[in-house]
DNA sequence: ACGGCTATTGGACATACGCGCAATAAGAGA
DNA sequence: TCTCTTATTGCGCGTATGTCCAATAGCCGT
């Protein structure tokens, strides 16, 4: 094969880990199902990571990393803070046919068993709950927000939209997406001091609706 | 080894199934390890069970429908709805060492790799749901809750509890079960109409305190 | 053109997995 | 006591896993 620079092929042998991954699941993603994908030899792989645990790590890293990135970046357009936190909603619940949700599914259940790959995803859920922390805060300083706890009220957020997920990716037609999308909403709004509704519920195809949604909890 | 009835060997491989996957984890758990664990052979269990998915099918059902089933004798014990529920989020968070959780950890992951074992752990959890539907019904028969949707709230309230017992036991130290506990209260007491601190917050060794404490977020 | 550095190979190694099967032995009914 | 059913054995088969390593081959500087 080509030889490649230390650097380039690193980047490669973890894009390749998380092509698999993204289909095979990160549990079942083995260091020849990695070399298969590449087109290169399984010891390649070890000349460059210590371990099958590192590679996973780096994988679930770029896979949760890259999203975390384009969603803060689409959070960037919106106008004020209650419109990026319906952006980071639609973002969250998004993931094509669940398959990137079930590669959390697999970072929390092999946390405790893989070293490498339970900090990144310890530090990867913290950063996803930090996010939600800060458009908080600057919903505040915009006036809009009341909120005596922004960490709290962030991991209470996150934890729901965590475990609603779950159920999609686990237990598929148990619950609906758009049911997901707009508890979490209400959910948010009550903890912010918005009045229900005031987040704009996606549609089905995961645009924003133009005219805020009456949420099916409304009293 | 001495003959078994096939009704007795069969509950002897489910309950050493579960002892092994309490330690090991349920995704861990091996054919060999299993007839280990009975002094057996391994041939025995195919005797009994087509596969191994069926295998910790049964044993996960064993473990969780027990927790469920205890969880639900001792809201019996309870004199009203509201007690019920304090039972029922003390019971949920106590899971020594987490080791519990754990098993739900694996058993969602693997639900979309093993049909059996993601049969009972729908069943399972759809199961924990309804239970909370029942007890909210209860409690609006008493005349001490209100709410407009029962399932969604359950669904609600049962995925907070997930989310946030999942990061417990996956990332252990980014949050405290005391603030699980007193966060999935508030969510309920909120929902239901209660006043927030109604419900009594056990105290660290998982019994309930004698007198409610005031909720960290009392406004 | 030629060394030397190292990316890359290809497979060995030890272990583990689910599953199946012929052989064995235990126990119940006659 | 004998026989028949079947619970149980013990191992083999094919495959898979992470890890390691000597050999090879490609590229850069001289």
């Amino acid at each position: 094969m080509t030889r490649l620079s230390p650097t380039a092929r690193c980047e490669e042998i973890v894009a390749a880990a998380l092509r698999v991954a993204t289909t095979k699941g990160l549990a079942n993603t083995t260091v020849r199902d990695v070399a298969a994908e590449m087109g290169t030899s399984s010891g390649l792989i070890h000349h460059y990571f210590a371990s099958m645990d590192d590679v996973l790590a780096a994988a679930f890293d770029e896979a949760a990393g890259a999203d975390l990135a384009k969603t803060e970046s689409a959070m960037r357009a919106c106008g004020d803070a209650a419109e990026r936190l319906s952006t980071y909603f639609a973002s969250y619940t998004r993931t094509e046919e669940y398959r990137a949700f079930q590669m959390w599914l697999d970072a929390w259940a092999e946390a405790s068993r893989r070293p490498a790959l339970g900090a990144t995803s310890r530090r990867l859920n913290v950063a996803w709950q930090r996010l939600v922390v800060r458009t908080i805060f600057e919903g505040i300083d915009e006036g809009h927000f009341v909120c005596d706890d922004p960490d709290a009220t962030a991991w209470r957020v996150v934890s729901l939209l965590d475990g609603l997920s779950l159920q999609l990716a686990a237990h598929p037609g148990v619950i609906e997406r758009s049911d997901v999308l707009d508890w979490a909403m209400t959910a948010l709004e009550a903890e912010v001091g918005l009045s229900i509704g005031t987040l704009a519920r996606p549609t089905a195809d995961g645009r924003a609706a133009t005219t805020p949604a009456r949420s099916t909890l409304a009293t």
